[in-house]
DNA sequence: GGCTAAGCGAGACGGTACGTCTAGTCTTGGG
DNA sequence: CCCAAGACTAGACGTACCGTCTCGCTTAGCC
């Protein structure tokens, strides 16, 4: 509120660079990957000075980080369903099928690239991390509510179990992000969470 | 067999040469990180010329690989203990360790570049990965033969769901790679993997 | 006729800001040297949009002329002298002593800019070199008159045999730009302009 | 003779390369001018990369500079001639009628980026113009040897004065440095100059 | 002992991207 | 129509690093 209530002079930055600028950045990574991406690329199929760029971002990471973003939006939400259990499995999936996408590359390039920017880490970690994890620790607390998982869990750790392993086989590739193995680690790890006494209904629903 | 058998023609590779160049990438590596280091000062460091050091990796990241392996040692054996979940467990917590030392900043770093190179993801998979989830197959297996975890359960995906959970903190950094952590993580995964019966009918499982 | 007569519409330039960006520009060349020298230095020094100088001159080059000029005024009038020749003489001095004050290096920044900027090169020319040389043409011609000097010279030529030494050395610094050397330079100039006839025939000159 | 006789290390500097350099720079200069002559323009068209050319010189008037001493050669001498005054005659035409060829932008161009560089501009004046001086001071030596010239004159000063006007020229423009202008300078400054016994003889020269 | 092959340190090479800079133009809201 | 502010396009600049290459030299095995 307080931040942008002095009017800025001057000219105003033009919103239609910065949409050229994200569009263009975006059909240049899928073009080229996002090693071989150049600034001056994005600014030439942007129809933009170099300096348009480095005015508003500090490096292509950052560029790339709003580009994906302004795609993908902030965080495909989920239809509700009946069990708060198929919510958590319908959005793993949902995350691994993005992953199986030409957008797994893009995470994948973000996620290494951060590695060796803080910064980026930062942004990478808030905007596409964080809100991912809120969307899962609602679904979980409900389930918790519903009396579908134990009280006593660790809430953080469970999303660690069940997303991290998605994370690791994009990276280091030791088998498919398949909807398999997506659904094997979630009945894993269901395995430990859920309540005693609803243990059989759960268990039945994929194994019927 | 015909590649070092045939006593190679010419001056033979000197070793000094090469141990130098290890040496010196770690010391670079670890003084300016890994993205601020160019071969060019790993060669002056070394004494040695930029050719000596392409002659035999393709790459810096190849050569960090190579100094980081040769530091590390080959696979952290792990001292037998009378509970194979036991062994897990320290594995975990020895893994974990070496993520908080100076060489958990190596690891994110190649782990990290590997996104962008196919063949130091191989190297980093086949050298670093492979012989670690090896190791903790061993034990999950003997676990199972032991009686204290199920014999169905999926052991790739409960070594995803054991050691997934380490490397996103490492990288995405949403809390600590704490002992504290791992326990948490290990504690809620065996909750899911233990077997029913409380160990006394171990032996039998193999026949049902 | 049309241009100023008929009362100009809107908003009246402002004199205060011209003459706010005539100073800044003297001050900024003589702070940072022509070629360090920005019209964004000028404009925020002066507290004017860089559009307000481009509005009244094409270039920086064209400014510092115009500032140049205000400063120095039109043409460095000289008192009258008894004998054209010490005139002359009085004159070069005049000139040379400006060379060597921190006007020098304006105008050898002037200069320099004007062998790639003809128009900049035609307002070194119309308006610091011709009204100096129709100044020293004027008291030549003098001298002819009086018989000091005799009268086949060619004046043109003249002029430039005695003052194109001294911007020769202001740029190309074979030596300096002293009192001594302008002295010896209009005796040897002199030696071959000056009458045969010891000046009393001088009237006699133009009716042969 | 100390300085290379330390054989340099490494692999030798490509004179090919260099020789490259210097026909692409001269050839984009005259095709594009100096001022929009750019260093990547000279590396692309030389088949060289931008570094090699930093290498060798500070900037693009460097490399200007050496292309045009390397293509007009140190000293353009004059063939012998038996009156040593119209040795000097000569060697002014021939110089102006440099000025006229192509050479003449150039020459502009250099002393004009000269003002603002004095690297550029020690090297001008030790390169080009001194040269030039020292056979013009030989030849008047000679003159006043043969009794041509009086033997108290200033040698410096009247180099001044027979070439600082077609420097002035080139660069001021008020006026042509035609044959006839050149001619015009050299009688009048030899009017001062010339010994009294012999002057009928040598005015009578170029008016007969 | 001479020959040939390969490795060695040094450093120049062509190439490419970077991020900075300046110029000159354009777009605001306000006078 | 002018003003200050500041964003805009365009493009040169000089730096840095990459991975290759060319020197003269060294170190080995083989003839």
């Amino acid at each position: 509120m307080s931040v942008q209530t002095a009017k800025r002079r001057g000219r105003p930055r033009s919103d239609q660079a910065h949409q050229a600028i994200l569009t263009a950045a975006l059909e240049e990574v899928f073009a080229v990957g996002f090693r071989a991406l150049g600034i001056d690329a994005i600014a030439a199929k942007a129809g933009v000075g170099k300096a348009t760029i480095y005015r508003r971002w500090p490096n292509k990471a950052a560029v790339v980080m709003d580009a994906f973003l302004a795609e993908v939006g902030p965080g495909t939400g989920f239809p509700p369903a009946p069990r708060s259990l198929d919510r958590i499995r319908m959005q793993m999936e949902a995350q691994s099928k993005a992953f199986r996408s030409k957008y797994g590359m893009l995470i994948k390039s973000l996620l290494g690239e951060a590695q060796f920017d803080p910064e980026l880490a930062e942004a990478f970690r808030e905007r596409w991390i964080m809100p991912r994890r809120r969307l899962a620790r609602e679904v979980i607390e409900e389930g918790i509510r519903q009396g579908d998982l134990r009280d006593d869990i660790d809430i953080e750790d469970a999303i660690d179990m069940l997303y991290a392993p998605i994370y690791y086989r994009l990276q280091i590739a030791t088998g498919p992000v398949s909807e398999k193995y997506v659904d094997g680690i979630f009945g894993q790890v269901m395995a430990g969470l859920r309540s005693r006494e609803k243990s059989s209904t759960a268990r039945s629903k994929r194994q019927p």
